[in-house]
DNA sequence: TTCCGTGATGCCTAAAAAGCATCAGCTAAT
DNA sequence: ATTAGCTGATGCTTTTTAGGCATCACGGAA
């Protein structure tokens, strides 16, 4: 009884049709696509009382495309070329080969571990496009949760429950001054010292764990610190800092490739750790370019 | 035995695929369909089993897409509009509302009766799209022979067999002459006064009857006509008697809007007859589009 | 535990596509 | 003029397959 769905003919119609088009000759048609010439026939009369008007001419040496068949062909070919693409594009897809990944990261983790991990993901997995967006930490757990996010690079502070992750780094802050700051020629500071200097912080609810530490560190040591700015991105606070408004917290590792106008000091007594991990869903399984991904920036 | 053309899966699968992407609900999904559940669990199973990769997960409540669904939807959704299009647009190319018609013509009928008849056909058949081109008499018979011509203006010497024509201009022909001409002064003339007036032709090879009956006519009057330039496109014929190389023949209908720098000459006495039909051809029959110009090109 | 709702399976029926044999129409060569 | 040899169409049968109904298996919620 059912069959009424919106299209009056089926593939098979069309790629007879297809063949019929080019051959403009039912048997060699018949031939080609491997059927019995009457089914060719009836196959066309179908798809001609389908849509309602002559496709082909029937002639005594062949046929010959009527105007409607012209036009059926010519919109037919591009559409039977997606279709015949797609088992190999979905292979290509399970495979792995092609796809996309949506990564978030901070500040930190551009500037420290996540270049050589595009690199190298890029040089293995060619076909399979990176979508990278600086996020902060407390997002990009939203994010993750709600699925929108596939693979983020942040700043634990507590357990992620649903989510695997692999620390990445784990450093004690040092801190960036700018070049002209007294303190600057110090080759070691604590951070009693900093009392008096600006701080330029990013906002709280961007990852209020760390926030939260780096208070108790000044604390710690007695100290009452000077936000003289939120801002974020990251590298907005490095350029801060460039333009002398104050210091920032900053690890290490991110320390490698300084402009000139600032320059880094190790923090001995208490300082704020910085730990970056790799964080993903464990439900639902990865996709193939997801695990691709995690391959490259997680290998266990 | 058959059923191995190129495509593993039929129009059927996709569609139902499409309704259970937006539904993910098999019961629900098979209801719209106006078919069983099971009819449905099957045909997606046959399509995973066709594209070698799951493309649904199946869960308590209900189902989610795989990546590959995804990507699945994204390529045929616009797949499927296409071809959900195609009894409508075959409909109105049948119903001589949309499509091309390629017409020739000659200067002449360029000049006069062309354009409100472009202008009329646009106004009934908006959708519709002319191929114009000026084209001499010789070349449109033997496009109109081959085909690749739909319908033609040109001016007809002798029978023209599996054409019908209309005529449209049938007229005596008078000469045009630089306005600085010695006997533009004079409102009559007879080709004997224009003996030694050099002439602008069109080459012979367009229109041999034409160029002959030319030369009787001056034959017939005791001249032999000096021929300065043999010119084509039929505006390079009137550019040249504005720039006063010499003169032309002119039919009188072509002789309303003239540029300032040339004058019209009725003749009197012998003169060339200029006969503007209207033809195409009648095997095969003239397609929707076709027909639609012919009823207004030549109204029977 | 027991329902209830999910999709999957087994079995049968019905529809439809394909094959084979043959027909009908026209062309062209004899 | 006849006929042999193409063309595609048609009648009938077999084979394939999609669909429907009944039922199953599984998992979560009451």
């Amino acid at each position: 009884m059912p069959r009424d769905y919106q299209y009056p003919f089926e593939l098979r119609h069309l790629v007879y049709f297809r063949e019929l088009a080019r051959q403009l000759h039912f048997r060699k048609a018949a031939e080609t696509l491997a059927v019995a010439q009457p089914a060719l026939s009836r196959a066309l009369a179908q798809l001609e009382a389908a849509l309602g008007t002559d496709l082909l001419n029937r002639t005594r040496r062949g046929a010959e495309l009527t105007p409607a068949g012209r036009l059926l062909l010519d919109r037919i070919e591009p559409l039977l070329r997606g279709l015949a693409a797609l088992p190999s594009d979905l292979k290509a897809l399970v495979d792995g080969e092609v796809g996309h990944v949506r990564v978030a990261f901070t500040g930190l983790a551009m500037a420290t571990v996540l270049p050589p991990i595009i690199r190298e993901f890029h040089r293995r997995h060619p076909g399979i496009r990176l979508e990278l967006n600086e996020s902060p930490t407390s997002a990009q757990l939203t994010a993750l949760q709600s699925g929108d996010l596939a693979c983020g690079f942040f700043h634990p502070d507590a357990p992620t429950p649903g989510l695997r992750t692999h620390v990445q780094l784990q450093e004690k802050n040092g801190v960036l001054l700018p070049a002209d700051h007294p303190l600057a020629r110090r080759r070691e500071l604590r951070l009693i010292d900093l009392a008096t200097t600006p701080f330029v912080l990013f906002p709280r609810t961007h990852n209020p764990g760390f926030y939260d530490r780096v208070l108790a560190a000044f604390a710690a040591s007695g100290v009452t610190p000077r936000i003289a700015e939120e801002v974020w991105p990251r590298a907005n606070g490095v350029g801060l800092v460039r333009a002398g408004v104050g210091a920032t917290f900053m690890c290490p590792s991110e320390a490698k490739h300084l402009p000139a106008e600032v320059l880094f000091r190790p923090l001995t007594g208490p300082a704020p750790e910085s730990r970056l991990v790799v964080g993903w869903r464990t439900n639902p399984a990865p996709d193939p370019a997801l695990a691709a991904f995690i391959a490259v920036a997680a290998p266990s």
